[in-house]
DNA sequence: CCTACCGATCGGTAGG
DNA sequence: CCTACCGATCGGTAGG
């Protein structure tokens, strides 16, 4: 399908109404009368309401990864385990901060997907959990991290990171970088970094 | 209105629909099959669907708050920051496997309430996340944790706590003794408690 | 707890 | 992008 202008109008609308009232909140007259058209007349631009949301967390879910992978191939020297979370939770702080809404949905609404998508997605995101967790458990590994459940541990990171979609605003007290040092000191020191820093692999 | 049987029954399966698919995604009808009775037989029994839904999110955000209070109030000698936050953390986690159901409906659907009881349980949550942030705020202080902004920590821990509710299931690979012992301690070393443990206030 | 029913709204299509 | 329209379903009421 075209990339229209209109149609990325569409989904900024759609992210934005999904993100205060959930897909099944939000019907296809209201994402219509945000942009002044009529409710069919959105049909000319979709396919389905689900389409739109399909796309929208898609997209993000594409972003999280990219960045994730980046994060992972291309961290700062040493790649560490402690560098290389580091690297993970600045990249997520960055993807939800750049655009909460959009953030907001792919954290809440991917139940809303067909079957299909829905799984579809499970599967990236234990992809991209999976990250967390092997960072995680090669830190308890070499010492970098306090011993303890890798799993557990990269639940409960990210969980506290996607928490972010729920109070994040723009214009809000903490800008995002200071949001991202925050969490990533705060992550960092949830898995026991820090307080054996000097175990680090030299360089 | 009266405690009836069928009233718990309702508010029941509501909670296991209202998790699956949500508030919206819901419909009455849904619950009413669930129950094996007409969808207007529901209306002998509530008065709205928005009745149900109130209930949940009321009876779970009390019991919250009590568990809270409690953790605050007696909580284990001595009453040092850690042992607090420790005590709170593991209520929490407590209430949230004790019934997942209604603990994700009231994390995710209160968005789904009026205007008033949504402002109702907005001021409470943040009554709520005010024990975190007022325990975590001292426990700078007095030198039990490290520094950092409190607000943010207390929203990282609420968040990464409330996180349960999407991956916690009663026949997972973890008990919830196991996972609130794990989310006690990333909980304290997320604000670098453990590592001054030596600074606590002798009893 | 049932049958019968209400007006409103839902996602989506036809045809221009 | 519009008007006109579709069948289905929505939350809820009346009256028993």
């Amino acid at each position: 399908m075209v990339e229209t202008t209109r149609r990325r109008e569409i989904e900024e609308v759609a992210s934005s109404l999904f993100h205060r009232h959930g897909y099944s909140g939000t019907s296809v007259r209201d994402i219509a009368r945000a942009l002044d058209i009529q409710g069919a007349s959105l049909y000319a631009h979709v396919a389905s309401k689900q389409d739109v949301l399909w796309s929208i967390v898609d997209r993000t879910a594409t972003r999280f990864e990219n960045a994730a992978a980046a994060a992972t191939t291309y961290t700062t020297v040493p790649p560490s385990p402690t560098n290389t979370l580091a690297a993970l939770v600045k990249a997520h702080v960055g993807i939800v901060t750049d655009d909460v809404q959009r953030a907001s949905v792919f954290v809440h609404e991917w139940r809303s997907l067909s079957p299909e998508r829905r799984a579809d997605v499970a599967r990236r995101r234990d992809e991209y959990e999976g990250r967390f967790r092997s960072v995680i458990a090669r830190g308890g590994e070499d010492g970098s991290f306090a011993a303890g459940d890798p799993v557990a541990a990269a639940s409960y990171i990210l969980t506290a990171l996607n928490g972010l979609v729920a109070w994040y605003r723009p214009d809000g007290r903490l800008s995002p970088a200071e949001i991202s040092d925050a969490y990533v000191l705060l992550s960092l020191r949830s898995v026991g970094a820090g307080s054996r820093q000097r175990h680090e692999v030299p360089a």
